[in-house]
DNA sequence: TATGAATGAGAGTTCATTCAT
DNA sequence: TATGAATGAACTCTCATTCAT
């Protein structure tokens, strides 16, 4: 009864051919079904949206939900299977933890980060309105899943920290996993900040205090 | 339709004499429903909880609730409302933002802080579990409300910050709002770890963490 | 999970008081929705029936139903048990297994149970139709109350006839309860015929070959 | 609307060419279809069973069932015409009703008819099961077709007696229509018994009581 | 011809809300 | 004033049936 052996079909490494074209339809409206509840979860919220709401939105009949998914708490794992390799995918690109050999590059790494991450919020809000405001308190199940992205979250953090560490540019007696932890809330904080402003000179404001609150700290000297 | 003009008998400034004994007996219920709404919502989250439910709990009959408050919607504005003001009680008291003149003081009164905000939350879960995890998504109004407590949250920190500019002990250059907000972002992310792991000592380690990176920053030097 | 503790308020014995009239009007409309299931249940059978068509055949809202009984599959439980009861009463009252001390006696009593069986289910032969053609095959569970209804006759006609073997006009080395289920055989075909055909003469030629057959046997001499 | 022009290519007398090979393998599967529907039926009732069931079970996809049969309603026709030649078949080979010329030959083929009959029911209860259990209260039509069943049995039945009395080993007051019917409830209450009672021995004891009933009846002398 | 994807009528069930008592 | 019986809109889910491939 665990969910969480969701990926069959994931995102990564489909190698196999797309085979017949029927398989290939049943794939695509598998996926527009999950896009589609995405949207209308983000937008109503989990218990608002009834299965006849995405599949009047996609045109479908409600009956064919069913052919994809059994549960109407089946799909929304899903959604945040994609969601999470969406945000993975946007940030591993190009900024491995290692990239950065002084405090000035680690600066202009952070700065690189903090622009990809708004990209992805700023040009997809509701992937945060999803997660932060309508994924949460669904279930305990979920709510660990959740809990999971935020400690991957973590991890990634750390990663840097840990390197900077390493490099000698950061506190050699820095506890890197609780720094951690606080700068992914000052992340969050300031996702759910983007979320409500969406002036784009104040959220770069939030950003400039956030990097330099990481960087150099409050105090004076 | 707005559900905002609650505070008919609210939290502060009652000097209404008691009135008579049956009207002190209905504020008395009034206030028992909300306070039993607020455990149900806390524990179950607010749509698997029912009218029947937070009644059944009191003991009272469901019907009455409707004598009290006129909606399921209306209840958790209150509950809201009742948190809000027992965190704002809280953490004001013996912490005015001027108390502190040096930086030395100024970290002082952070420990103070942090131990009381821990204090609240690890005392009664409940309290982080409902705001951050079950009145999220409800509604558009509702999520104003939790946003408009974010925002006392950072002009609360943003007091702190704005007095230690003008005492000297801070940076001059300070962007106190936006750094308040980051502070606020790094605080509920502590909470929330708080919610997972009750491991005092852990909990412990990540305030420290947070401490360290708001007084001293990461940099090295 | 077991269905079986049914009868809180049952059949026998209720002298407790009416109580309330609220409680009575209560009671009242719980036998209605069990006599009303009975109907429905009997004359389009338990699948066809929806609980809508129950409630709509009463004037209540579907809902109320559910405040009454907490399954489509418990109602039919309390049906069958209100036919039981009703059986068992309409035969137990004045027939007693040792009332007949002849052979003429005997075969008196017989005549007066195939009359009175033939009365219960002539006048309302929705309970017949109901138990034999649409209680079967619903459930393993149900499945076991009417072989236990079953085993009920059987027992009830082996008591007759070990009176008989007693009092010495029956045969000394008769297998009673085996006949006895011989025996309860043929009166539900009897009473299967009895629904098919409604011509009362016909009915009572099949009583009278019955009680032929089973007083005289069909030997010649 | 009326089902019962069901026989296109009924039991009996399929003297018509096996024609093309197609036609022949089409047939076969049609034969396939009613066999595996009518294991489902038995196992699990007509109502817990799906198209996709049956054709699961086969092995063919369930639009193919379509292509056979019109109707889930439909099939079920076929199903009981196949277990009313089946049963017919079992019994008519080897017992005419005119076998019996004394009165202990015609102890001898009640003997062999009971033997049969257990010999159908316990080799497969699937049978009795379906009869008994699941097809009864589906449709005022199927209805209709078991009572001819029963006709079917109770004529049957009757012939024997019938005979009997023309031999002049059975009385000659005999009303053998309604003694066969009554003849047939305690056969058919002997089948029932049979299916909860899988102890050999037990059913032996029913049969041997209800041929004593049969042929000596309870009197004593 | 065989298939299974798509469909939607319709089922059982829940629960916020009303209102007579 | 307090109650809980009554209600029905709304929801999730099933499955016989159709039809394009």
């Amino acid at each position: 009864m665990t969910h969480h052996s969701v990926c069959d079909d994931c995102i990564i490494g489909k190698v196999t051919k797309p085979s017949t074209r029927a398989e290939r339809r049943k794939a695509e409206l598998r996926q527009e079904i999950i896009d589609t509840a995405f949207v209308c979860f983000a937008e109503k919220g989990y218990h608002a949206t009834g299965i006849a709401d995405i599949a009047g939105q996609l045109g479908i009949g409600h009956g064919t939900f069913y052919r994809y998914f059994s549960n109407k708490r089946e799909i929304i794992d899903h959604v945040i299977d994609d969601l999470a390799a969406r945000i993975i995918a946007a940030l591993g690109t190009e900024n491995a933890p290692d990239a950065a050999a002084t405090l000035d590059e680690y600066r202009a790494q952070i700065d690189r980060i903090g622009v990809a991450l708004t990209e992805i919020l700023l040009t997809d809000r509701r992937v945060a309105q999803l997660l932060l405001f309508h994924a949460t308190g669904i279930d305990d199940e979920l709510t660990q899943r959740l809990y999971g992205l935020l400690d991957t979250a973590d991890a990634l953090t750390a990663g840097y920290l840990d390197h900077g560490v390493e490099q000698g540019y950061l506190r050699a007696d820095l506890d890197t996993s609780n720094t951690a932890r606080a700068v992914t809330g000052m992340l969050i904080g300031g996702i759910v900040y983007s979320l409500r402003e969406p002036d784009e000179a104040a959220i770069a404001g939030l950003n400039q205090a956030i990097r330099r609150l990481l960087v150099d700290g409050v105090r004076k000297d």
